[in-house]
DNA sequence: ATTGCAGCTCACATCTGTGTCAGGTTTTAG
DNA sequence: CTAAAACCTGACACAGATGTGAGCTGCAAT
């Protein structure tokens, strides 16, 4: 598979897969003209790659992870790693949790009328 | 209040104030020397924002988000945002979860030696 | 009055994942 | 064989919140 073809099953831009491999999150194997080859796995690899991006997690924090995962090596330091991911997602679902009830709070008070609140027609920048 | 004194109650840098203040988020007046002057509820105001920050609300989302809760204005556009960010939040943490879940997996299947993982002494860099 | 800390503005640096352009090579279709 | 499409490397740009430094001014205590 050459990397448009990846790029087109994982939904990732072109840039972006060749970004992964520079940052050692994805590898590949070169044909004779030098194009990058890939075989299947790659594409649950960037799938992978993508839900921990968008968790927030830095491609150095990836890399960190990704053995732990693919060669499935598991040291004190990745487990300790591991656990502090979690943590740190965590904490950032409670955040979201409490920015979430804020904005349902708002809200309720700006969506109903009888709470004082000014309804206008246009919007005030 | 001074800028500085804000920021100790905070715990925002002085350079944020200024920053939030740039993008319209706060507002200040100033004294005869120029100096910012806050009263307490620039206080209220600050963790307000930040929790919004943390949540990944943008400044220009933010300053778009504020009438609604300081001015009790409330607008149809404000009240589309609000909705389109309470959503958004809802997609992160649906995210965040999925990504936990997947770190969770990991780390059961990590922390079992007889999941025939490979466990080293040393971090695999 | 002097010293020293806090504040002011302006401006440039940082970090990260991506976009994008240039200039060149490989692969594929006709 | 030729033209188009895909790929290659390298490099620069961006956005957004914050860090940082220079150079100057305000304020408080001695």
């Amino acid at each position: 598979m050459r990397i448009g073809d990846l790029a087109g099953k994982t939904g990732v831009a072109v840039r972006s897969l060749r970004y992964y491999e520079e940052q050692g999150l994805l590898t590949s194997v070169r044909g004779c003209g030098g194009q990058r080859q890939y075989d299947e796995s790659a594409v649950e690899r960037v799938d992978l790659i993508q839900l921990l991006y968008s968790a927030g997690l830095s491609s150095k924090a990836i890399r960190g992870l990704l053995p732990c995962v693919v060669s499935k090596a598991s040291t004190p330091e990745s487990r300790t790693a591991l656990a502090a991911e979690r943590e740190r997602i965590d904490g950032q679902i409670a955040d979201l949790v409490r920015a979430r009830d804020k904005l349902d709070e708002i809200i309720l008070f700006s969506g109903s009328p009888e709470s004082g609140c000014t309804w206008v027609e246009t919007a005030q920048v």
